[in-house]
DNA sequence: CCTGCTATTGTCAATATTGACATTTTGGAT
DNA sequence: ATCCAAAATGTCAATATTGACAATAGCAGG
């Protein structure tokens, strides 16, 4: 599989480095463990002499866009993640030698992919008029708005469209490059993301995740204020149907929908965070804590705690 | 919070991009709302004149290892994932050198934080004898082999031991930079994952690290074993348990440790699993496959994968 | 070797979850 | 405006899950 990665100025560093590395690594990996894939064809290329990324580094080119007629041009986000900054970005004049150069690109049969705001410059080329994308969650509006002759299904990681890809936030290129590789070889793509992707062990990062899609959600917020105020009391699936005014089985759903967790594990969840704030906050015991987020002894939170966080009490102490 | 981001030759890329990147926006994001949090004095730090990641991106340098004291040394992996390159790397003369500027940075009162292989280098140092940490799970025995008076503690993701701080695998960095935010303020870190951090929907990414996690434990393993020879029959906890001679409340508590999931819940991952695969590789309908899986019409199943992947029947086909 | 504490396992019962099915609502096409 | 199909919702029952508790095993310290 050829590939060449179009490195704007200004790129996004952590998508650029992310491409770039899951694609080395297959190569390294299918080298090592001599799998039966063809390699990646790699280059990175840009529209002026000189890259710079958002963070500075300078980046080696291999000369213009001219990506093979089958094979895949990948476009990383810039890193500019407010309107106010992206908008103008557009209309630089590099930027738009791009927009023409991914239209070339299509004209010769290449095939497209471009995650987070890298979407953005695939759509003012009009390639994805017409067809389903994807695009980093906090600009779905403003996408929206400027590419409405774009079907956009804001709703999912990643989209492909005919011969366009595009994939959503930040890590978003992450899997839009295991993607490629998966079409390559599943077998690698697994192996790749066995090496690059963080352990599935809950990091904080994950339920500050399920906290923004909670509130995405009327039903579920209202479980969730339900649920906040009554922690010390217990779960109770009548009681949260009857506050936010559905079924319990609508309400197990929507949230199955919107979060993929059962209510009382979503519960669990607003408890462990309870929980590990007071016990950084205020000195308490796991068996003082224990009945006010709803349990009867500290055996149970503890076990709770070890089984949510993958830690056990005293090293939640020891990381604050 | 001053920071100072060692990149030694050769340094991991997506690590060295994450950890700035998560910095970086969390000073924009704290600039942007007018959040009290005072910013983070980052800079980027060599052993010799000139850094060139292992992409060859030129990193561009502010001068010497010199943390403020208080301050933090942030210490990315090298690009070597096997033990081959890995071990010369840490004979090389910089790498030398840095492993002196580390004792020396302790010793002016900074704290160190090391993701990944770049645990090695701190390891290295001796700075971590005594202490407990953590690493890239790939290369934990090795770790152990080599660093036997450090705690290794391989089954968290991240570890805080006095004035130092390790994290695992590849995204462990990201990990790492947004633990170091939230020590100056949670919200802030909150925001900053919010934009970074892929959205909780299953990418695909999600399900290759269950299967790892599954086969680490010789319960869960027996538990899969059994599950993917039957799942046309559908659950059972009974026969599961049976199965694999533990009781029901074992097999339940045992899941939950390792993936966080149900008996119930793994089941249906690995049905939602073999549906995918049929539906990409048979050419039969949802209605046919259904009963492949355990489920009486396709409706239940079409339900399931929107709830488990995000999108639709058609959408999935259309992805492949 | 003994004691004490913690972790693990099994049991039990109350409640939660899920799959199936029926009904209602919604949206698109005509 | 009407019709039809799909989606959403509610109901029900079988089974799963969870919290509490008791028993057992393992480990560390004296």
């Amino acid at each position: 599989m050829k590939l060449q990665v179009l490195a704007l100025d200004g790129v996004f560093d952590t998508g650029l480095s992310a491409i770039l590395d899951v694609f080395t690594t297959a190569n390294e990996l299918a080298a090592m463990l001599s799998l039966n894939a063809p390699p990646f064809e790699l280059s990175v290329v840009g529209m002026r002499k000189k890259v710079l990324t958002a963070q500075g580094f300078s980046v080696p080119l291999s000369g213009g866009v001219r990506p093979a007629e089958g094979g895949w041009l990948v476009v990383p986000a810039l890193g500019y993640k407010v309107p106010d900054l992206l908008l103008p970005a557009l209309e630089r004049p590099d930027v738009r030698d791009a927009i023409v150069a991914l239209r070339q690109a299509r004209g010769g049969g290449a095939n497209i992919a471009a995650a987070c705001i890298g979407t953005f410059v695939l759509a003012e080329s009009g390639l994805l008029d017409g067809q389903k994308a994807t695009t980093t969650w906090w600009l779905a509006p403003l996408f929206r708005q400027r590419y409405p002759a774009v079907g956009l299904e804001d709703g999912s990681m990643l989209v492909k469209s005919g011969p366009l890809v595009t994939a959503g936030a930040a890590l978003g290129h992450l899997d839009m490059a295991l993607w490629l590789v998966r079409q390559a070889s599943p077998e690698l793509a697994g192996l790749v993301a066995r090496y690059l992707i963080v352990d599935s062990r809950p990091a904080q990062s994950a339920y500050v995740i399920s906290d923004h899609l909670a509130h995405a959600d009327p039903l579920v917020e209202k479980f969730e204020r339900w649920a906040r105020g009554r922690l010390s009391e217990g779960f109770s699936l009548d009681h949260a149907a009857d506050a936010v005014g559905a079924s319990k089985r609508t309400l197990a759903r929507r949230l199955g929908q919107v979060l993929g967790k059962t209510p009382l594990s979503y519960f669990q969840d607003l408890r462990v965070e309870r929980a590990v704030h007071l016990l950084k906050t205020s000195g308490k015991t796991p068996d003082e804590i224990a009945p006010l987020v709803g349990y009867a002894d500290g055996v149970t939170l503890r076990a709770l705690l070890r089984q949510k966080l993958g830690r056990g009490v005293r090293e939640l102490r020891m990381v604050e």
